[in-house]
Parts: structure tokens; C-alpha cells; sequence
DNA sequence: CCCTTAATAT
DNA sequence: AATATTAAGG
């Protein structure tokens, strides 16, 4: 079932946001909770922008990049939106806000409730979609389980010898109220205002280390890592690692990598 | 149907 | 390597 289609590279890339030499400061760039994709994509998709209406969600029609042959219907009976035929979304990236959002949403919710859903429609960002989430979910669990397991290891001969991290600060998987689940959910942004959870290890030296955007450190000090909250980034620890970066403009050679959704929430921090 | 997990693919 | 997709089981 999985046909591919080649050959549809974008000669553009944006792949050098310079924001962080110089964030526009004035205001939000956007109102709150706005996912951010090409419009391209979003039309290609129809992902229901809340910014400019889906045109009846059907098909705007623009197909610049599907030249497809708009055959009537195929969907057999299920008028849905079917502009999404042939179309690879980008692989999404999940950026440390992206990530932080959804740390939030699980937090918030209580592992219990934590599902992928859930915590999609908690994140509020337009664009994602579950799997995103489950897949990213089944990530962020197997990573919390490793947390645990170093804390109580005691004669496991595979136990992982972690030179540091000799605690286990996963919050989220033991206390939270069994929220059986007043939390609001709509449509649109969802963004509760967030659990003031001082401190979570969203991600630590093992999760969302890598395409770590350094974060507009303007005057905030100390590397932290916008994905994992305000954790206790130890003073001379080598919490240094994500400086990361860009992977946009290195790590392939020829030039052309894949495509990526970068889409990401205003990231209100 | 949705969720979870593991395995596998890209 | 990070995500996506699928398969299988609940």
C-alpha cells in the first residue's frame, strides 16, 4: 500500500532561521498555540488552519504540488477530505518546544490519561497528529522507563552502569491525581495554562538531545534545555550536549535531505 | 475503536 | 538517529 512518490524536492529551505541572533522581541510572532507549517503542506493537506478557513475542508485546490488527476471520488461512498492521496506528510520534528508541549499535556493529564489522544488535543498544535504523538509517546516511555530502572537496579547484571543520574526525578509516573479528567478539551489551542511543573526532566541525556535548538539564551544563563523545563541542570555537568544544532545544514552531503515539519506551537516559555 | 508494544522501515 | 508504519494483542 505504501506507494512512494519521488521526486518532489523543494528548491527552497529554510533551513537557516536565524532567530536566534535576533528574535523578533516586540510580540509573539504569533497569537498563541499556532502551528507553523508550509502552507504548501497545510493546503496539500488540508489541515484545518484556523488562521484562514479550509475552504469546506474539501479541496482548495491548488494542487501545486499533486498534479493528481482529481479523479471525482475514490473514497468509495466516505465523502471525506481526500486531498491527502499520495501525499507523505514530512517527518514532523520535534522541537524542544514542541516536546515541552507535550510534556506539559502528559503531566497535566496524568500518565493515566496520557494517551495519545489525549495529549493531542491537550498540545493544541494544528498539524499533529496522533501517531506524531503515539510514536512519540512510546519514545517518551521507553525513555522514563530507563530513568526508573537505574534507580532501582539492584543486582541486575545488565544494569546500566550511568556514570551520573544517580536519582530518579520522573515525576510524572507516580504522583498526579487520577484525574479522571476535567480537563477542558476543544478544538482549537488548547494550551491550559500550564501546571507551573517547576521542574520535569523531559528530556535528559538521552531523549530530545539532538536537534536541540539553542534557545534564544539571551540573558536566561545556563544551558537549559527548553524541552525539560527548568531541570536541575547540574552546575558543571555536561548538560552542555545540546548544543547542538543544525543538522539543517550539515550531516548529508549532497544536498538534499528529506523534508521536515517543523511545526511547532508558539512556544509560550 | 483506541491503546500499547515490538519490530521494522525510511 | 529520529520518526513513521505495521503487526499483533488487549
Amino acid at each position: 500500500m505504501r506507494e512512494e512518490v519521488e521526486g518532489d524536492e523543494e528548491p527552497k529551505c529554510f533551513a537557516c532561521w536565524d532567530w536566534e541572533e535576533q528574535l523578533p522581541s516586540p510580540h509573539e510572532l504569533m497569537p498563541l498555540s499556532q502551528a507553523l507549517i508550509t502552507p504548501d503542506l497545510a493546503l496539500a493537506f488540508g489541515i484545518p488552519s484556523s488562521s484562514s478557513a479550509p475552504t469546506t475542508g474539501a479541496d482548495p485546490a491548488p494542487d501545486d504540488l499533486l498534479r493528481g488527476p482529481h479523479s471525482s471520488d475514490l473514497n468509495g461512498g466516505r465523502g471525506e477530505e481526500e486531498p491527502a492521496r499520495t501525499l507523505k506528510r514530512p517527518r514532523l520534528v520535534w522541537t524542544p518546544q514542541l516536546h515541552k508541549r507535550f510534556v506539559d499535556a502528559v503531566v497535566h493529564v496524568g500518565i493515566k490519561n496520557a494517551v495519545p489522544k489525549t495529549i493531542m488535543q491537550l498540545m493544541g498544535v494544528d498539524g499533529l497528529t496522533r501517531e506524531n504523538v503515539a510514536s512519540h509517546l512510546q519514545k517518551y516511555r521507553l525513555y522514563l522507563k530507563r530513568m526508573q530502572m537505574q534507580g532501582l537496579s539492584p543486582s541486575s547484571p545488565s544494569s546500566v552502569p550511568q556514570p551520573f543520574l544517580g536519582r530518579m526525578p520522573v515525576a510524572a509516573l507516580q504522583h498526579h491525581q487520577q484525574n479522571t479528567a476535567p480537563v477542558q478539551l476543544q478544538q482549537q489551542h488548547q494550551y491550559y495554562h500550564q501546571t507551573h511543573l517547576g521542574h520535569f526532566p523531559g528530556c535528559g541525556p538521552g531523549f530530545l538531545t539532538r536537534n536541540m535548538q539553542p534557545p534564544p539564551v539571551t540573558h536566561r544563563t545556563t544551558g537549559l534545555v527548553p524541552g525539560m523545563g527548568s531541570a536541575p541542570v547540574p552546575p558543571h555537568s555536561t548538560a552542555a550536549a545540546y548544543v547542538n544544532t543544525s543538522e539543517w545544514s550539515r550531516r548529508g552531503e549532497g544536498g538534499a535531505r528529506r523534508k521536515e515539519l517543523t511545526l511547532f506551537p508558539t512556544g509560550e516559555d
